[in-house]
DNA sequence: ACCAGCGATGTAATCGTTTGCAACAGTTCT
DNA sequence: AGAACTGTTGCAAACGATTACATCGCTGGT
């Protein structure tokens, strides 16, 4: 199984040539101090405000700096300045790819800063009041962004002293807390008004949960452009309850059946389609289908995917720097609001005449 | 107020509020020690060794924990046991879900160890290189688990003084670091098996890049059940590359073509089922596709598809108790191998006669 | 000349915890 | 009764950086 010859390290070696460091540990400030001959401060200083310096010393210090392979201590630096140089995010469900996406945008940015991203899973084994003790903290995270809009503003109240907190995708209704989101109202409007140009009159949709945010944003959206958006079928935004979904159209008689159905996620909308077509129905021939998200695979079934897409990675980096700006001090906009946008693909076409 | 057989404490605490801390900072271990009437030292081995201390006393501080609202400065902590309490987890493209769910199992394994868990992409701007200078840091994660098998040996020997690291899912040639990987041998074998059994003899695949490593072993699983694999389609994982085999497939005279073909991803799989679909080929009737990897959303085409499934969340909660070990400095495993799982589904049937 | 002002650097306190060592009060053993 | 423990607790020194304040030469204005 392993190949022949394979070494099995136990102890990883460090490399130990000339490199100059004390004893076994790290290189420390001192180090580099007496290696140039000046004082730790002024080792500090070249660091982090090098302008201060003669540039004798700067260079001094930059050569002692390469010589002993220093590498600052992060814990040490983090006490004294009474921070942590981390943000969390705080996701549902960690494993749900929509939000691979977004994780990405905020790791960039926060980078880019010289923060550091860190990943709390607010179903992880414990439940959700569990992840919320850990992570709202002060001395763990200089802030939080939360893409769990099911936590209460209770629960974050329960934590006091905690360190600011962004929300993105998600909102908590009545907590007083910035947030960066899609402006899901206009999706829904856009998918809406996009199949009434093709001809649509009987349209219906997937809902989400009934008591989630982005659900009733966006029955909100489908009202401004149809005159009686209906009941919509349940759903939870899961590709199985698009299927649920499909199963209910084909029990309805044809003459009342939606010509066309806006999915309030891509799953949902990806399960109805699959369903719909496995049972022989033709899609966009018979009935149109709309998602909402914008995921990847969608574009690459059968029919590919007509979709209203969130910009994902945008709205990462963007709660990652309004959160930034927070930490800062900065004034920052409590509601910012990204636009979605409709992506023409093969799965909405013409009303069956 | 107290209870009655409270000690009372030498120096009485300046009476305020109930929710006892110094001034407007976070109350700190001498706000507790003072408030317990004990010595700092005493606080903390209340609650690192509790079993050192008597009963009497341990209550009285866990009163006064609990009075104060009390909680560790991990800065502190870390600074003083020359330790961070973070792993990095290295990702290449923190945005494909494929890793979401393995991150997912890292994340509730080393949380439960009290790891918070820190996310690095090697794709990131500024690329792998800076990404592996920033995280390769002892100062700012105790370990790395390695996603990313483009990195090279080289590159991990210029950062002397790195923390331990553990490879999952991939593996750098010669690199003598413990790692978790699937068994992708056996997985392709199983795939070529079951298509076997089914009759195909003429049998086709998808590769990755021809350099990766998994696309290797994965080629070597095809040469132990079939007695010629081929050369297959160039492919590089993608929806896209898929989509090339199939038109590869269909400029092929119908008497050579493979009757079944394995894609070295789910993605490559839907992708070259998808555009035959497209343009008519019907599945599994005329040609079986099996995929690789078990991602969700494959399970819900309008055909199903059939796959070689990975343990996700285990491979990675596996690589996080391995890592974890190896910090500890026990014995690990030089090489765990994880198996793979045939996923029936309805994309590969019998071979057309 | 003298002093203010300035630029460059050093001194030392500080951040909040952990932990080796010492101290001390009871036992128990001889 | 003294020695040798044992079980609890306190004292104080780390850990490695940042930064307010002090110091020291100079320069230039008067």
């Amino acid at each position: 199984m392993l190949a022949p010859g394979f070494p099995h390290p136990i102890v990883q070696v460090m490399g130990n040539t000339e490199s100059e460091r004390t004893r076994q540990g790290a290189a420390r400030l001192a180090d580099v101090a007496r290696l140039a001959g000046v004082s730790v401060a002024t080792v500090s200083r070249a660091l982090s405000r090098p302008d201060l310096l003669s540039t004798d010393t700067r260079d001094a210090v930059q050569r002692a700096i390469t010589a002993t392979g220093y590498r600052m201590n992060h814990a040490a630096r983090n006490l004294r300045k009474g921070r942590t140089g981390a943000i969390v995010a705080l996701v549902p469900n960690l494993g749900n790819p929509f939000f691979a996406k977004i994780l990405a945008g905020m790791g960039a940015a926060l980078n880019a800063q010289g923060y550091d991203l860190l990943v709390g899973d607010t179903m992880a084994p414990g439940g959700r009041h569990r992840a919320l003790r850990r992570f709202l903290d002060p001395s763990r995270a200089d802030g939080i962004i939360l893409l769990d809009g099911q936590v209460t503003a209770g629960d974050l109240a329960a934590l006091p002293g905690a360190p600011p907190v962004v929300m993105a995708c998600e909102w908590i209704e009545g907590a007083p807390l910035p947030r960066v989101v899609l402006d899901n109202a206009a999706g829904t409007e856009l998918a809406a008004r996009h199949l009434l140009a093709l001809g649509h009159r009987r349209i219906g949709w997937i809902g989400g949960p009934g008591d989630n945010v982005l659900h009733k944003a966006r029955v909100k959206g489908l009202a401004r452009a149809l005159p009686d958006p209906g009941s919509g079928y349940a759903g939870d935004f899961t590709l199985e309850s698009g299927v649920r979904a499909a199963e209910r159209w084909l029990d309805t008689p044809a003459a009342d059946r939606p010509t066309a159905v806006i999915g309030f996620s891509d799953e949902s909308a990806a399960g109805f389609m699959g369903e719909l077509q496995r049972r022989g129905v033709s899609v966009p021939e018979q009935v149109s289908v709309v998602g909402f998200d914008g995921i990847d695979w969608v574009a690459h079934l059968p029919v590919p995917l007509t979709t209203i897409r969130q910009p994902k990675r945008d709205l990462g980096s963007t709660a990652a720097r309004v959160l930034m700006a927070l930490i800062a001090g900065q004034p920052v906009e409590p509601c910012t609001v990204l636009a979605p946008q409709l992506v023409m693909r093969n799965s909405a076409g013409p009303a069956p005449s």
